[in-house]
DNA sequence: GATGAATGAGTATTCATTCAT
DNA sequence: AATGAATGAATACTCATTCAT
């Protein structure tokens, strides 16, 4: 009934379980504290398990934070593509990627803090979150909108960096005040801002 | 006549020259390594000091990078408010406003990577840096420019931290990759993409 | 059927004989040189182990200073009582008691210097031993002779710090000094004191 | 009109002055905090110097606290062998003798905390005050009163240490509680406690 | 595979003492 | 004689990592 290809023996399985808790206490701690006032002594002890038993996972801290950060960004990577995938309207597109970048981070909301965070740290163990997001969703951009429109006066590169540094800082501030702006009004004024940004007058 | 003020014994500029030397090593080694990869035997030594001479001068780690930052930040600030005082029109505004923050990372390459890179832990030390730039900016914006032109469009806090979330992110990768886009194109971006954002079709 | 209570792991041993080991270790080091010449180190050094472990089975050297004078100071404290139980007259009583007393200190000689030298800082560490013993003792000696006895002659307050001061000073005085006057002599010497004082003119 | 012998330059009434004011930012230091808690850096600022001076007077902390200690220790035996001169009856003699500890002690009161109290960093610096006064306190004690009266019932050495024990104790504990007894119960006490010692049923 | 005791290099901070001015 | 900046050894405590059981 397992919807992973069975054929495991328990012990695997055993160690597949120890695993995931490992990388759920250092979700929820590195979410709380932040990477580096987190040791490996309380993420063994938030999974239950003794100290020494992180090291049969995970060959040391930064790897788990890279694969904590990494998964989720695949993730999130997923996500949006999918929003945009379907839309054939610029300002569509540009709204069901705010709304899918928000959604996220709610429902990621502890590791979001970090990774939106543009905490030096954080971007020093994977290689830098935002500056993925900035090629990718920079990429987007370009593709669908700017072709042309706007012939020399954006500069593609700077633009891609201002977008992302929108999204991240404005995602991340409003993670830390959820109750100043509803989430619609958020969206809005973010496909607002950056559709007047590629339809100037 | 010299340019320092006059009448200080031998010792106090003795004195004067560790603090600032401390001062310097520590503003070079915070942007290298970040707040807590950087030690107080670090910053001594940089400064060529035994390591008990720095608390003869600042009593931690704490209160050096806050004077460090505290300082670049009402320079900053300063800065900002004299680019944008004697404009009238709202785009020459914008410009000399982009004009002076570029500059002014220029000037102080080192720390503004740690300034504006939204660094957590620098942000708990020092009272965040971006936020009381997002207050300011904020301000300012909203009083020259959105009064009336934008009725319920955009939101005001969210769109001040949009703002200086891009800023941000801009001068903090545009000091990483200096040679990728000419400073006058950072500048002409900036500035289009905050003019269009509140001239909307 | 160890003398240990059994059914404990390897490793439970193992870290009971470390811990056994540094409070041995600091019990002879505190007795040498005093509560602030000793360092966690130097603990660590003379139990055979790494500075970190200290801190594995000790969370300061105050705990560790704290468990010791308190471990101490019930032994003595019951051996005491126990001492003085069973006798009805009040001479035999004074000498038990006496007699209980030299025989711990010779049994506890390393730590008997530091708990009745009245040393300031292990008295701020423990709640002062000494206060403790006079409050006991004069409790006991209170209720036992002086009622009636002596109206108004002697405060009771005064003499339970003159006899906790007097019992002190001869205990360390002769740990220090052991082949100065035999042991009988010293009880001897003890009991007549206290009777005499208790039963004058 | 100076009491000491005249003919001293200024630079040498100067020195003296400083040396003096050294000495009395450490007795007021040493009796506030005890021996250890003291920095040559509190002492010289106590007084009003620089750090530096501190060891135009003194070699190090230990030789202040000496000649502190030496200096107090010398005028409480020259006033105890003063109390006891002129007395030719034995309740007398101790009677004054208690007085004029209990006085002493009140007029030097702050040093008196740590002379009295047995801590054994000050008994390690200077050779211990209180086996000095038990030198002394035994001596005229064995000269003027055991003599024949107790013929090997009292060890004169365990005596000489159980009364200045006493002695110490109540002396330090009521100048911690001066409000708990009135000095004249004190000083009543301590002479009944010795009189009935040396004069036993 | 798991345990958890142990390691030891690392780090902030203090303070007696020196010495150039 | 006085100054006070500088020194650097000392010390408590932390934590990533190892390894015998």
């Amino acid at each position: 009934m397992g919807s992973e290809p069975a054929g495991r023996t328990a012990a695997e399985r055993s160690r597949e379980q120890t695993r995931e808790r490992l990388l759920a206490g250092a979700r929820a701690l590195f979410a709380e504290l932040g990477l580096h006032h987190v040791t490996t002594h309380d993420i063994a002890g938030r999974a239950g398990v003794a100290a020494g038993t992180f090291y049969l996972h995970f060959s040391n801290k930064r790897e788990i934070f890279r694969e904590i950060a990494g998964e989720t960004i695949a993730a999130l990577r997923e996500r949006l593509d999918e929003a945009t995938r379907g839309h054939v309207g610029v300002e569509e597109a540009v709204r069901a990627h705010a709304e899918a970048l928000i959604s996220f981070a709610e429902e990621n909301r502890d590791l979001g803090r970090i990774l939106f965070s543009g905490d030096t740290d954080a971007a020093a163990v994977e290689s830098d979150v935002l500056n993925e997001l900035a090629a990718t969703i920079a990429g987007n951009r370009r593709r669908r909108m700017i072709s042309g429109e706007m012939p020399g006066l954006l500069d593609p590169d700077v633009l891609s960096q201002a977008i992302v540094g929108m999204l991240a800082r404005v995602v991340a501030w409003w993670l830390e005040n959820p109750d100043r702006v509803p989430r619609e009004r958020v969206i809005e004024t973010l496909t607002r801002i950056q559709l007047s940004g590629t339809h100037p007058v």
